[in-house]
DNA sequence: GACAGTTCCTGCACGGGTGTAGCAAATTCC
DNA sequence: GGAATTTGCTACACCCGTGCAGGAACTGTC
């Protein structure tokens, strides 16, 4: 490979760490493949020569390929989910249905735009079967909130009937929107910001779902 | 493996055909792999063991495992890119716009009642960064058309002011919502129907986009 | 300054997937 | 019925990623 011949030339040890300091390091490189390439490329390999040391130093600090994505993910999800649902928990107008739509899109996509290279990572996909599985977990949390939140509202403010039956249909199209609306956001190739663009989706979902 | 053992006691000789006549029981094993493990399960060896042969005569049929996922995708993709858009074509009903939605997303959905595996195949996701191109392809394809069906539309029905500020955010939405329908149709857990869901839905995005 | 302990690197074995060469069997043609 | 050809199978070499030893280098301490 390319490392053999620059090795015994000029590469020097890697500073002595242990594990302990050197796990957010990992964390940190593993990230930026994650961002630029995708999950699929985070590998124990790809990450130890992204931080210039090798393969055993990174699994001192993480047994295993799945530990190290699960630890990432962890990481870069946490607060993640916390505005996810802080965003559904702390727009609950119980008079101005459009605004609380609004004002959920808006702490939404400003989350968004706080962290954007960590909502890459998440929507980039999961290759690994041993990862999708947390995924799901994490989808069907954010999806059960979101049912719990919508629920009572639509039988409050529009009395839906056979809503049961719609729920599942509208919750699905609700977080598809929300994913298109971070998707918007995060393409560079416009000029929306997170309030005025949370405004126009908010708007446009709210009318989706009046009279549903 | 578990193939050893057993070959040597009795496995058979696959019938000779040639590789023009096993081409399409190629792709249909590898159709079958990837409905049920997504396409990332797609690999020559297991294609070969699937249909009770060896790789290399795999390897007779399609010189490339991205030459064999392309052709599965191109053979499957073929009638429904016709149906997303003949859908979108025959629904423009210049004088009522509910209606032309309504009856877009029926016929999108009454197409993916009709071939239910090949979407699950198409939204499985790509892991492989070679075939990921082909994939944007076709977005880019239906993205495009899908925005040249809408401009004139939102011109005409409702003088969207400032539309190709909004229109790609709205085109993402409107294909976002076109993939959650699909999802909701497809779950088995559920008893909608491709026109009741078609309806319901077609009515929900025209009231989204009037007066966007 | 030497020593013990920690940390890092070289090197290997393994598994899974790819792609290919050479041999054996079945099929076709005469 | 026998030869030529087509077709499939066995076996190999290769790459990449994983995970693990064992030895070398650095660190802090006495």
């Amino acid at each position: 490979m390319s490392s053999t011949a620059a090795d015994h030339a000029q590469r020097r040890r890697a500073p002595h760490l242990g594990p302990e300091r050197r796990r957010p390091q990992v964390l940190d490189a593993a990230r930026a493949i994650a961002v630029t390439d995708g999950i699929g490329a985070v590998t124990i390999g790809a990450v130890a020569t992204a931080m210039g040391v090798t393969r055993p130093v990174v699994y001192a600090c993480f047994s295993d390929r799945v530990e190290l994505v699960e630890a990432l993910l962890d990481r870069e999800s946490a607060h993640l989910l916390d505005a996810i649902l802080a965003a559904l928990h702390g727009s609950a107008d119980p008079d101005d249905p459009e605004r609380a739509f609004v004002d959920g899109f808006r702490a939404l996509l400003n989350a968004a735009a706080a962290a954007p290279d960590t909502w890459r990572i998440v929507f980039s996909g999961e290759p690994d079967p041993a990862i999708a599985e947390r995924f799901r977990a994490a989808k069907a949390r954010v999806q059960t909130e979101a049912t719990e939140w919508i629920r009572p509202a639509m039988e409050r403010w529009w009395q839906t009937t056979d809503l049961e039956r719609k729920l599942p249909v509208l919750i699905d199209l609700f977080l598809s929107a929300c994913e298109s609306a971070v998707r918007s956001l995060l393409d560079t190739s416009n000029d929306w910001g997170p309030d005025d663009l949370g405004t126009f989706v908010g708007r446009a979902v709210h009318r989706a779902f009046a009279d549903a």
